[in-house]
DNA sequence: GAAAAAACCATGGTAAACCATTAGAAATAA
DNA sequence: TTATTTCTAATGGTTTACCATGGTTTTTTC
């Protein structure tokens, strides 16, 4: 039934719809052997034990973001290819996203061809990108300006900030000192070029970093 | 082919994906003839045209929202079903959309399963509801709780805290002392029960107040 | 294994937010 | 026209956030 010189195709998405889309999409392409997973875990654990050539990963997931997952990804088998799928039409999320490792992006309305011919191009050496995703790179938009790169510590700080936490209750939560916290704070609201908390997480949730 | 008693089965998705991933899924019922649009004005047409029992319906579409196609199904054929599809999971679109005379609403994260027996439900004369929807509707979930009633004023304030401003900002915008603004931010506090700016508005946006 | 980045902690200070209570004037509803 | 709510403003105090700077240790990266 399988050839040898199959590909391992590993889809994520927590959307049943669309992984039964994905699904049916590919399996008329008869060289794929197709896995699918709507945890990241889930798939991570998978890809880390089983040789995975492509990995089709849903950006938003239940489990966590699929910018995370592409990293590890990439760091437990650096030659899988990884192509982004979503809905978010963010430029800032679809360069963090190649920035993170991946081959690829594409929005979820683009059409089974287009789908194929990415895959292909991937597969091929090339970028993934679906049309739309181009005209998004390519537009010089103003609107959005260059998102800071946050580290792990600062991230965890900034989703206590964003859900009200003091500067007390996120150093108790992260077994650190107060002063330490505040610190984070300042670093993060001189990253963003944000005047206090409230504009940080705005502007945090507007490009969802949250 | 075709038997006579199949069910005309109209899918309007703008998503390539999902409407391959809903084909496949219900081409495995053997009861449905199915139709497939990525445009609404496309499948409104058909839908005049043609005999049509079951309409599934993206919320979302590029050419308007799903909220007026229902509308305007009904008008035209009020014994066809029509059945929400959508990521949106806001209380106040689902009902909405079932105010203007839609038979049920599956959010996008319903699984194979789920999707068919809501759609029979439908088929027997029930609402078709996936489970997500239906905790949706009850407001079993604790994040939504008694919104309190908010004042011009306070819902002036609400607006220029939630983009950043500081009290003295706020209250040079709004001519007014600065005491006062902090008062009006007290009792925001209270009548939200937040213990900080930030805690207030999570919970306002949350509730689209602002 | 050296260089760089990230995480940690500190001092000392200013500004802003948060708390409790009171209270008069103006708008609104009964 | 009362009664109620809303808007306004105040006193006086506590807590938290924000600012500038500098230093140590751990982790990552080359």
């Amino acid at each position: 039934m399988y050839k040898n010189d199959d590909l391992n195709l590993v889809i994520v998405d927590d959307h049943p719809m669309v992984l039964e889309g994905l699904k049916s999409l590919l399996h008329q392409e008869e060289k794929f052997r197709i896995f699918a997973f709507t945890k990241g875990s889930s798939a991570l654990d998978f890809i880390q034990e089983n040789k995975t050539d492509i990995v089709l990963l849903d950006i938003v997931l239940s489990d966590g973001s699929g910018l995370n997952f592409c990293q590890l990804i990439k760091q437990k088998s650096p030659k899988t290819i990884v192509i982004g799928i979503s809905n978010q039409a963010e430029r800032s999320i679809i360069f963090r996203f190649l920035e993170n490792g991946g081959n690829g992006y594409i929005l979820k309305n683009a059409d089974a061809d287009e789908i194929i011919q990415c895959i292909d191009n991937a597969i091929n050496g090339g970028i993934a990108l679906s049309k739309e995703v181009q005209e998004i790179m390519l537009c010089t938009a103003s609107n959005s300006f260059e998102l800071p790169r946050l580290t792990k510590r600062e991230q965890q700080v900034l989703e206590s900030i964003a859900i009200g936490n003091t500067s007390a209750e996120i150093a108790e939560k992260l077994f650190i000192s107060i002063i330490t916290v505040e610190t984070h704070r300042r670093n993060l609201l001189q990253k963003f070029k944000a005047k206090n908390m409230i504009e940080l997480v705005k502007i945090a949730t507007e490009n969802k970093l949250i």
